[in-house]
DNA sequence: GAGTGGTCTAGACCACCCG
DNA sequence: GGGTGGTCTAGACCACTCG
């Protein structure tokens, strides 16, 4: 029999969600096998069938569970699921991963924007944008050459920021933009010679192209970026559902 | 005033997504607005709180609405990020972008897996795959070479299956299995010798190298494959949320 | 037929945000 | 203070799947 709490400010849908987490996780709830049925946990819970749901549908999308009409709902065999498609700070990634994360600023200005970078923020040709190009080092190895677009009139007092300690997103956030989300092309190219150099590897070496846009909350643009990955030493997992 | 129907077998909630979908997409509600509250939509479609919100929620996981709290629900900025992270095959990919989609197919046999094939579909080394080596062609030029691996044991009637026109996940399907997602791994790597004639380029020109593994509903992986894609003719784009 | 999840109702109280 | 979404209840009927 589970104890939730209905004082200690936590939904209580959240408390059965995690509660279910749990048994999952620690193997109370085996790979495969069927959960209660909601009527059950709603008894157990002592919380209404709504309530149950909205927990249960929380793992449903994160992959732990799924559901089978008319039969019941299930434990995932293997707990993939879509923190893939996570964004994250390179800082975040250092964490995760393990490297010791170094960010070297080659350039910092405020350019005026032409073409893709434009296009892609979604602001006219010649309006300024902040322009700051950087080296990111994984323990000790260049990986990436970073190229990144910011609309001047989003957040001004950018121009004073140290781009080796704070990412810019901190800096968009201060001037209170929540980033939400960001849409990234993929692509392998060969490195040329300006780039091959800085990422210490061959002219012709491939490269992990990366172009991305990060929205806020309403949609609007806020970063445009380039990224060229050492083709040896980035990779890139993302997730799929049908 | 929306008129929903209570006989045509779709559920309300869809109703009112999809009819709050077409407000957005002809410009009856303009992005940045503020959707009617949850109190008014309740009652101009006749239905309860819970159905509104259970449409809306719909949408607001497509990215297409957003809310803030204790002020209201908006209409996001630009509806162009679309779901990038979906599971599609290649003759879907050629119909969304207009190519004409070929498949030869190079090699069509079982093998006894080992190391990467049998760690990525969770079963012992020795036990039998198929292997489906493919050619992919967009517009007649060769895009992708396609290593497959299918346990035997999921789907032995895929011996005699034509690749060239249906995809293995059909075969899959017949067996009663459930796409639901996956999982792939990206890098930039230089094509060697083998590959490079296939794919009709040179020695080392950079390749997108993929490793994706499918799984089912239950969690159960179904197909690993390794994509060698040319970067000069593919790209990938998906979408990451914070 | 019995059990499951899918949908739906008509209320309610709350925390949050604004002017 | 008045409006918004966030959470929650205690019921209900349905479609689906299985034996």
């Amino acid at each position: 029999m589970a104890v939730l709490s209905k004082d200690n400010g936590v939904a209580l849908y959240a408390q059965v969600r995690e509660t279910l987490r749990n048994r999952i996780v620690n193997g109370s709830y085996q790979p495969g096998e069927r959960l209660p049925a909601e009527e059950a946990l709603t008894a157990e819970f002592g919380v209404s069938r709504m309530t149950v749901r909205q927990g249960i549908s929380d793992l449903l999308d994160e992959g732990l569970l799924y559901r089978k009409r008319g039969i019941g709902t299930f434990v995932a065999q293997r707990h993939v699921h879509r923190d893939h498609n996570r964004l994250t700070t390179f800082f975040d990634s250092a964490e995760s991963e393990s490297f010791e994360a170094r960010i070297a600023v080659l350039k910092q200005e405020v350019l005026l924007s032409r073409h893709l970078v434009a296009r892609s923020l979604n602001i006219l040709e010649g309006e300024p944008v902040f322009h700051i190009q950087t080296l990111r080092f994984a323990d000790g190895l260049p990986i990436t050459l970073h190229d990144e677009f910011i609309p001047y009139k989003l957040c001004p007092e950018m121009l004073d920021h140290d781009f080796t300690q704070v990412l810019s997103w901190e800096a968009l956030e201060r001037c209170g933009f929540r980033i939400k989300q960001a849409v990234q092309r993929v692509e392998a190219i060969a490195a040329d010679g300006q780039t091959a150099k800085l990422l210490e590897t061959e002219i012709g070496a491939p490269l992990l192209y990366k172009e991305r846009t990060v929205v806020a909350e309403d949609g609007t643009p806020l970063e445009f970026a380039l990224c060229y990955n050492r083709g040896d030493r980035y990779s890139l997992t993302t997730t799929l559902t049908r």
